[in-house]
DNA sequence: ACCGGAGCCTGTTAGC
DNA sequence: TGCTAACAGGCTCCGG
């Protein structure tokens, strides 16, 4: 569920509670969330370790400890953090818990047990194959001019690919493709330099957008806190079938691209 | 290189 | 109202 700006802001919400903060130890219902290493050694390894910050990759959370490894989150669909007192009674799919020495804990709920847990000396293990991060100063159209050279993909599976760029997901993608005027079934290889840069530009809008929005929440997504983003009431065309565009007045459509749901509008975008 | 489909899971919604 | 099928914001593997 959560894309780029969704994980962003659980990022920004958790920072704060987690810095300085000691792990004194784990539990799992669900072994399959843990990616690696075991779970008794991942609980040996975790114990007495001091969180010194709380960052992002693309769509994973890392969460770096002070002998120099890294408690790395992906929430994939459904996942969801939140530091809570260890008191409050446990949620049925909160299947990974952390503890703290703050009397709180961590915990990793995931009805769809999508998400996954890592443990790693070297972040690059996990988010090596990663390609650059959107927002990034150093991403550039020049950038986007050189990954959408030479291929011949699909617009929207290109931006789905997180080996190309990092963090866009359905939402944000179908946004972003409304805002720079490009239907989704175009090729990467048919875009003009002005299209090229108006692609750029709708990238870096929404995400920026939904940051500033605190994500959207249109299924399952909420804040740790528990609230709701504001982002969807930003959405153009996301879940918007069969509803005009705010626009032009057209009916916006629905298509299925590499297996998932696609909305754009035929009046704005060719 | 790139596409579509299946699989991983549970819960919600749409349609009959 | 009740049942069933489709669908869900992610990602990986497989065959063509």
């Amino acid at each position: 569920m959560p894309e780029l700006p969704e994980v962003e802001t659980v990022v920004r919400i958790l920072r704060p509670q987690l810095v300085d903060r000691t792990l004194s130890g784990m539990r799992c219902h669900w072994p399959r969330h843990i990616d690696r290493p075991l779970l008794p050694e991942f609980q040996k390894r975790i114990v007495g370790r001091k969180i010194k910050g709380v960052s992002r990759r693309g769509k994973f959370i890392l969460i770096a400890l002070d002998n120099g490894e890294t408690l790395i989150v992906h929430l994939r669909m459904s996942g969801h953090l939140a530091v809570v007192a260890a008191t409050l009674p446990i949620d049925k799919h909160s299947h990974t818990i952390f503890e703290l020495d703050s009397g709180q804990e961590l915990r990793f709920r995931d009805t769809r047990k999508f998400g996954r847990v890592y443990l790693v000396r070297d972040v690059q293990e996990v988010v090596g194959r990663l390609g650059p991060e959107p927002l990034d100063p150093a991403f550039s159209a020049a950038t986007l001019a050189e990954l959408l050279s030479g291929r011949k993909r699909i617009l929207k599976s290109f931006l789905l690919d997180q080996t190309m760029i990092a963090g866009i997901g359905n939402i944000y993608a179908d946004e972003a493709l409304f805002h720079a005027g490009l239907l989704p079934t175009r090729r990467t290889d048919s875009l003009a330099a002005d299209e090229i840069v108006a692609l750029f530009k709708g990238i870096r809008e929404v995400l920026q957008l939904g940051i500033a929005r605190e994500g959207a929440s249109i299924s399952t997504y909420i804040k740790p806190d528990g609230e709701k983003g504001d982002m969807q009431n930003e959405v153009k065309v996301f879940r918007r079938t069969g509803e005009d565009c705010f626009r032009c007045g057209e009916m916006i459509h629905r298509i299925r691209l590499g297996g998932r749901s696609t909305h754009f509008c035929p009046g704005c975008q060719q």
